[in-house]
DNA sequence: GTCTATACGAAGATAGAC
DNA sequence: GTCTATCTTCGTATAGAC
């Protein structure tokens, strides 16, 4: 679910359209304690209204920020994202490296990958809703820095060079995302470890 | 999302608890019916009302034959891929060979990866309830069936035994999961292609 | 600009009539 | 076994107070 590696910058998709009318720093303050409402309660009570009574406001205030509740839970992902990866952090690491980092830190937040797959659910629906606009960028955005990075290695010598770096990326995400929902639903897949024997598999066959 | 080899039996988890009171023949009918509805309108109007108008009967009939709406849907997907699958079909093949064809398949029919990732999402929700049952025993169904596939391939010499089937087999059905995602949200993620690198990744190394 | 109050329609679920 | 009626909760929209 995470692989968050280049989210510089603002919310481009999220936010409000162009304009800072909604009163940014408020709309940060409510983002910051939805996120604490997740952490501590999971991803239960995710209603509109259950998330502006554990904030203390009306679920209308709600919606003066975000235009729908289905924006405000991708804000929501988008900003516990942010707050979790710095573009520095993963900087010269391998494409497998960061994957696993960002997958093991996404599993630690309660709820966090219930409200992903939820999200990504949602995203399948229809296009042009925030959330398939969210995720096809997203997508898009993480395949093509792994694919980056495995090239980067393919060309040094450390990844195998007889498999094409844009599927190898897509398995990668693909993978991740999969194996922290098998891993939450039957603890006994260790998401570390068997995210990690693709390593194996990528080790040039030399 | 489908890897339905070993579909066999009726419907143990999502059944009417042991009795037949609730009348088979017309709870299969509307599944049939239920069925017919995704795959013309997609996963849109999966109400429980919405169901039941396109069958033509009230949402409380539904409910007769379901204890909820989440127990209907985890039942329709259940019965699409038991329509799709026959255990006989994929005797004798390679684990990547049943994965890519089950999800050339699922990915065929509208609204099957959406219903899929909804109940999964769902599933993650709380222990006990269908979708979480369901999900939980057919990830370790079919991961079993894969991990035994695997571990017949490396003994036959037809895959590198560097590797622990277990893992694989959780790698792969996370891979087919998360790619048909992605495929759904850009269709230039070659969903076929992609996954059958994986081969390329499994070849013995010698 | 920020928020509360309120209303509306749709949803899941239950109770009870036939 | 199936319906209608009803309850509660939800997302959304609007009006208007401060």
């Amino acid at each position: 679910m995470p692989n968050e590696e280049l989210s510089a910058g603002r919310s481009a998709v999220v936010g409000h359209a162009g304009s800072y009318s909604k009163g940014v720093a408020r709309r940060q303050e409510i983002l910051d304690r939805a996120i604490e409402v997740f952490r501590e309660r999971g991803a239960d009570g995710t209603s509109l209204r259950g998330i502006a009574t554990a904030i203390g406001v009306s679920h209308a205030a709600l919606l003066h920020y975000f235009d729908s509740r289905e924006q405000l839970l991708v804000a929501v992902y988008e900003h516990a994202e942010s707050l979790r990866d710095t573009a520095k952090t993963y900087q010269d690491r391998s494409a497998l490296d960061v994957l696993v980092k960002a997958a093991m830190i996404n599993v630690g937040v309660p709820g966090m990958v219930e409200l992903y797959t939820t999200l990504v659910a949602a995203s399948l629906a229809a296009e042009g809703t925030p959330s398939n606009v969210f995720f096809s960028d997203r997508f898009a955005r993480i395949r093509k820095d792994l694919a980056g990075r495995l090239t980067a290695e393919q060309a040094a010598g450390r990844v195998r060079d007889d498999v094409d770096p844009d599927d190898i990326a897509a398995l990668l995400v693909a993978a991740s995302d999969g194996l922290q929902i098998q891993w939450l639903l039957e603890p006994s897949v260790e998401l570390e470890r068997t995210l990690e024997s693709f390593a194996v598999l990528l080790a040039p066959t030399s």
